[in-house]
DNA sequence: GTAACCACTATACTAAAGTATAGCACCCGT
DNA sequence: ACGGGTGCTATACTTTAGTATAGTGGTTAC
């Protein structure tokens, strides 16, 4: 009887964690936010920067995938109306801690092919 | 010139890192691996066990994820020739690490979801 | 005036991910 | 001999993600 309360609680946690994983997997997942997001590590940058130094993406994503990270609060867009327009792109509060998740990303990642010895790409 | 040294350092750094990082989000993307991944945190359960606990998720789906966290090394099958065929699945060693990486994500998910007082479902 | 840069958007497509539904082969209980 | 459970697989479909290509409207440089 105390265990099933138990139980109860461990379900509305693990649902609440669920959900704040899903979150930042939708953050983070497609094939170009992470490397935007890594070109914003080192700072702001310009459309056309990004354009440039993110090999092989084409305008209409990176337009699709900017005003995703804007819209979940991960990039910030200031335009400033200098004559030829300027738009610059820089990451959040939230971008910067994004970070850390990257960070024990990258360390399971290196983890996980050492122990397995070598697959894929 | 020095300059130009770092940055090829710092480049082919964050190559090795993109890599992965994209090693991990492989592993838990997808609309399953993360429900299957968590149900599998308390022990190790059964094909049917984690149907029903699963609540949407067709045997298609299921079977194919565990395939594929399988090949990825982070559920172990076992069968026991028992009389009607049993077969258990479980967390490996990296599959067990991942609850760092979840970790983080959770940790990341509700701060962000404070810093941008609610949005989504 | 025409070529090129900036910051995009529109349209149309292909490919990958996920769903729905049915079925198989085996076993057990009644 | 049937209804139900276990551990799946097959086929066909829809939905979402990503690609390819072209075009817009403004600015500046030659």
């Amino acid at each position: 009887m105390d265990q099933t309360k138990q139980f109860k609680k461990i379900k509305s946690c693990s649902s609440q964690c669920v959900l704040a994983v899903n979150d930042t997997l939708n953050v983070v997942s497609g094939k170009w936010k992470l490397p935007i997001i890594a070109s914003l590590q080192y700072g702001t940058k310009r459309f056309k920067e990004l354009e440039r130094e993110i090999v092989g993406i084409s305008p209409r994503m990176l337009s699709k995938e900017l005003k995703d990270l804007e819209i979940n609060g991960i990039v910030k867009r200031n335009v400033y109306d200098a004559m030829p327009v300027m738009v610059e792109y820089e990451l959040s509060a939230s971008g910067i801690l994004l970070q850390e998740v990257l960070d024990s990303m990258i360390k399971w990642g290196l983890q996980h092919r050492k122990m397995n010895m070598v697959r894929s790409n």
